[in-house]
DNA sequence: AACTCGGGGTC
DNA sequence: GACCCAGAGTT
């Protein structure tokens, strides 16, 4: 064992014991710390994926009002899953949720998995959330390495790798692994995770200075955690032209039911077309949808950005003189309660618009 | 390994 | 604007 991992490994040993205290001193009080309960934990953890805890917050509470138990979620009606999940995104999060709660009651008789590797065969749950669920409900050492993980074991060892290479995620798991405590081993992973989350953070500069690591840290004893943790290249994001339509006849406005593969799959949407038009050609292309005769009544322009793509999108707001067949006409009562629409629709739906509704 | 899949903070 | 977030599934 050469100098360097020699130091490697001596950090990684020195992390429970200084973590762990820090931990139980410092935790948040957060609405899934409240219990251990194995479904509990598992919803917050996918609520939780590439989503800020404070979004997360409401959600949680909301969504175990309605469904207090697995078997609950097992049988919940979709529309009514992806409406306490609108606004939220990553909407595949949900159905792999019901997904996974069919396959708890249908093959182990409605109690969740006690172990890693059954945890990781349940639909929407990869490395990072069986981790968390069986270190945290079962007191088994395993790593839950997510983005918070990452940027902490990066700046401590000071490492210049890539985050977001595969390689590097599989040996900061191992090498975390090889000095898991024998219990408390979800405080362990907690630890590692709220240190990033409200010291080592991830945009402005880190809390060195109440950083229970300031000592051992490589990257702040050199003066370079700013510059980690280094992530590859990003991509530009593929800009699309839509035309959108705010249809109204009388208090009723017009909604389709999105396919169920692909972008905000299963949710609704406004109609919609690609390619921006002008007023002329969405007139004409409303006559072709039989619901004339129309009335245009204001444009606007709205632009709204997902992971991948933009949309730049030119809504008309029209009063129709019939409700068109291949689409729901639905109130302003059932758009709030009953319709999951997604944010990139609902900026149409301002308060100019509702007044006159 | 590269893409797909949301939405909102924060700088 | 650009970046990032308690990632997973598909190709």
């Amino acid at each position: 064992m050469n100098e360097k991992e020699q130091s490697l490994d001596f950090l990684y040993k020195t992390l429970p014991e200084i973590l762990i205290p820090w931990y139980l001193k410092h935790a948040r009080d957060l609405p899934w710390r409240k219990d251990r309960v194995p479904y509990h934990v598992w919803l917050s953890e996918i609520m939780l994926q590439q989503t800020r805890v404070e979004a997360v917050k409401g959600y949680y509470t909301r969504f175990l009002k309605e469904f207090p138990t697995i078997a609950d979620l097992a049988e919940a009606d979709e529309d009514r899953l992806l409406k306490l999940w609108e606004g939220l995104g990553y909407y595949n999060r949900a159905r792999n949720l019901q997904k996974a709660a069919k396959k708890i009651i249908s093959e182990n008789n409605g109690v969740f998995p006690s172990e890693y590797s059954e945890i990781l065969t349940l639909p929407g749950i990869g490395e990072y959330t069986a981790g968390a669920i069986a270190s945290n409900c079962f007191d088994e050492p395993v790593a839950a390495v997510d983005g918070n993980v990452l940027r902490v074991i990066s700046r401590i060892t000071e490492s210049y790798e890539d985050i977001q290479k595969p390689a590097v995620k599989k040996q900061v798991k191992a090498r975390l692994e090889a000095v898991y405590p024998r219990t408390r081993c979800g405080d362990f992973t907690q630890s590692l995770m709220e240190l990033g989350a409200i010291v080592c953070v991830p945009s402005g500069a880190p809390k060195c200075g109440v950083c229970p690591m300031e000592d051992l840290c490589v990257a702040h004893r050199h003066g370079t955690e700013q510059k980690l943790p280094v992530k590859n290249t990003k991509k530009e994001r593929k800009q699309e032209e839509r035309t959108v339509f705010i249809l109204r006849c009388g208090t009723k406005i017009a909604v389709k039911k999105r396919k169920k593969e692909g972008l905000l799959a299963g949710l609704w949407e406004l109609p919609n077309i690609s390619e921006k038009k002008t007023a002329k050609e969405a007139m004409e292309i409303l006559s072709e949808w039989g619901v004339s005769p129309v009335s245009l009544k204001r444009e606007a322009i709205r632009k709204h950005v997902f992971s991948h793509i933009q949309w730049n999108m030119t809504g008309f707001y029209v009063e129709c003189g019939q409700e068109a067949p291949e689409m729901e006409w639905v109130c302003k009562n059932e758009l709030g309660a009953s319709i999951a629409l997604p944010t990139a629709f609902r900026q149409f739906l301002d308060e100019d618009f509702f007044q006159n509704v």
